[in-house]
DNA sequence: TGTATAGGTTCGCATTCTAAATCCAGATCA
DNA sequence: TGATCTGGATTTAGAATGCGAACCTATACA
């Protein structure tokens, strides 16, 4: 069990690490299952709203935010017959939380389960076995966990 | 750009998902902020206080519930002259969320950084290169995001 | 003309967060 | 023996954020 030695501070303070400004921007309850929500397919707000059940004021708010970030970008859509509607969709910023929100979801299964069998799992496209996050070099090559050193810049 | 094809709902309600549960655990940004600076290895009540500048309530809830959900062991520990202290250590449970964390620094330092490099990265024990969070098969063999396919139990 | 529908906003109340002061137990010191 | 210091945590009162329900708006259709 590699124990992780004793500091009095973290190497980076968290006002300039980009760790707490992803916090600040995602790391709440309601925002983060609407992520998850959209990583599964939800666009629209009635979708989200019934989906989490949250306050619609609250999912107002968090839209607004995920798009001013550009996590979400707010298209319009027209069902034939029906006026014009406006989407949320994930961008490429948006799109690529995706491996954090599956490992989560990963360490949810392993730590949260109580045993269950998880829910949802994941594998590569045309094969049965499956994957999971994990750290890996250039070549696309698995680093294990104790394998990792932090680097500080300068 | 693999666009995810729209849904009314997503396969899994989030009652019943783990990463819902994850998210009630660990999703706030105090816990978050937490959880960074146990892993890089501060303990101690007042630093993480000093760190976070959080308020004390706040910082001893939240210690206390990750404690009872078992990311936090508490143990004694004592410097010379002065009396036992409770020290906050990661557990497995919480160690194992290092990939996590580390991902949505990367994320942070690829959309939040404003262009700058980033302060801390991480490399492989002996190599110079960078490593990065991914998805691999059980092989280790990185798998590419749009290889990923979701997989409901039953 | 009226009604239905999707996407919000407004409102009043409840919970939670925050900051500062206080408490507490045990070493050390006079 | 008592006074003091110190790290860990609780209390308290005000501020911010959360919540749910009702309401508003623009289009389509009957």
């Amino acid at each position: 069990m590699s124990q992780i030695p004793l500091a009095r501070r973290s190497p980076v303070p968290p006002d300039t690490c980009n760790l707490a400004k992803a916090i600040d921007l995602i790391g709440d309850r309601w925002t983060l299952l609407i992520l998850r929500a959209a990583l599964y397919g939800v666009r629209r707000f009635d979708d989200f709203q019934s989906e989490l059940g949250c306050p619609r004021t609250v999912l107002s708010g968090r839209l607004k935010k995920l798009v001013d970030a550009g996590l979400l970008t707010k298209k319009a859509y027209k069902a034939p017959g029906k006026r014009a509607r406006p989407e949320y969709v994930l961008s490429a910023t948006g799109l690529s939380l995706r491996p954090i929100l599956i490992g989560l979801t990963q360490w949810g299964d392993a730590w949260l389960g109580q045993g269950e069998a998880p829910p949802i799992s994941f594998t590569k496209a045309g094969s049965k076995s499956a994957i999971r996050a994990a750290f890996v070099d250039v070549e696309g090559r698995e680093v294990r966990p104790d394998q990792i050193r932090p680097v500080l810049r300068g």
